[in-house]
DNA sequence: CGGAAGATTTAGTCGGCAATAAAATAGTTT
DNA sequence: AAACTATTTTATTGCCGACTAAATCTTCCG
């Protein structure tokens, strides 16, 4: 009885990544992530917790039990293939692929992930510049500080940019702030805002666009 | 209140193929089509009804209303270029992509599907000869016999393979039968099989098989 | 320490989509 | 016309996944 539908591969995914960063993955911070009540979310983890995929302490949170992981990891692993096979094979704008790739990570085959991930040369960056998941459920899962923690005067290269909100990636999109780009942190100012160069040009960056910018 | 769920779809493309043959769609013939009891049939046909989807005559069948039949053809669009993508741009099976393509066919943006038809060189048929409908609804609807009706001596070219059973097209795709062959029926056989021509060599074909096979 | 605030879980509903069993209807046959 | 068969419809049920409202647990503060 596998029976892992969409929605449960939705949840596993946010609790993989509510648990990078607190260890532990709370009901509300996953429903605040999916959208839902906390109580649909409660419920649904205690379905995920009786397929084993979850490890439950009541009121304590919860965490991914290996199976769990596995699947989280499949399901992300499909929606970067998906991103980066959008934007690179057919030219969907950065700002569309996540959620288009949304949609389609549940319903994708092994079959035709396989030959997506070679058709693009097994990468291993989504173009948002997060990291894709090996097969085997490897991860290279490296993270830099975001702009509003270097120090102005300093200069680096984009690692990555938040996927979270696509109206800030849009922008940022339009600014030509995307990963591989050189990027020189010139003076923070007032409003903390910041004012940075961008290969050859220099533009202001809002707080809330600064920190969704990762810088290595 | 649009709310179109891919169930929903399913049971539309079903009414609509059943229509171009009997006129009117029963909802034992719905149900066999789609694996589900009569019973869920009939309910699943009162929601469309109620949705204005289709025409329902209780005991006597139903038909597609105009919305419902847009709804059909768009599906079938989806479904159609998304066979014809996979296969062509990604190196599917032909045996395959019918059943990779049921699957995504329900999360299609118009966005992802607008590109797909580009790349594609907005085509007019499928892997199997089936016909695209276009966006605007129209469909390039055209029926040969198959193979079984033939007479021994005439001559053709494949014009479209039944999608029906991926079994027998596989047994079809591996003995070179594809839209666009040319085919010559040599003889009929004992034990109800045929004897053609296939650009260049002969082989046997039992009915099922031949029945797949329209010839224009 | 005790109680208020906030987080979490439980309880009770609802709609979508499937199933089965049983009742109703249509069509056919005698 | 009556009876039989096949089809269709009408309950009723079950699972998924969401909701609100109410109960319960933790925590934090005076």
């Amino acid at each position: 009885m596998a029976a892992i539908t969409g929605v449960m591969q939705d949840y596993l995914k946010a609790v993989y990544k509510l648990q990078r960063v607190h260890g532990v993955a709370s009901t509300s911070d996953v429903a605040a992530r999916l959208g839902v009540s906390a109580a649909s979310a409660t419920n649904m983890i205690k379905r995920l917790a009786h397929h084993r995929l979850v490890a439950h302490t009541p009121y304590r949170g919860f965490t991914l039990t290996p199976t769990g992981e596995r699947i989280a990891l499949e399901t992300i692993r499909h929606h970067r293939l998906l991103e980066l096979y959008l934007a690179q094979a057919l030219g969907v704008s950065l700002d569309h692929v996540d959620r288009e790739a949304e949609r389609l990570e549940h319903v994708l085959s092994d079959e035709v992930e396989a030959r997506i991930a070679a058709t693009l040369g097994e990468p291993t960056r989504d173009p948002h510049g997060d990291p894709i998941p090996a097969k085997d459920g490897t991860v290279r899962d490296v993270h830099y500080p975001d702009l509003t923690q270097v120090p102005p005067g300093e200069a680096g290269v984009v690692d990555r940019v938040s996927d979270r909100r696509p109206d800030l990636l849009r922008r940022l999109a339009a600014l030509g702030v995307l990963p591989g780009v050189a990027v020189c942190v010139l003076a923070r100012l007032s409003g903390r805002r910041f004012r940075v160069e961008l290969g050859g040009h220099e533009c202001v960056l809002t707080h809330d666009l600064a920190e969704g910018v990762y810088v290595r």
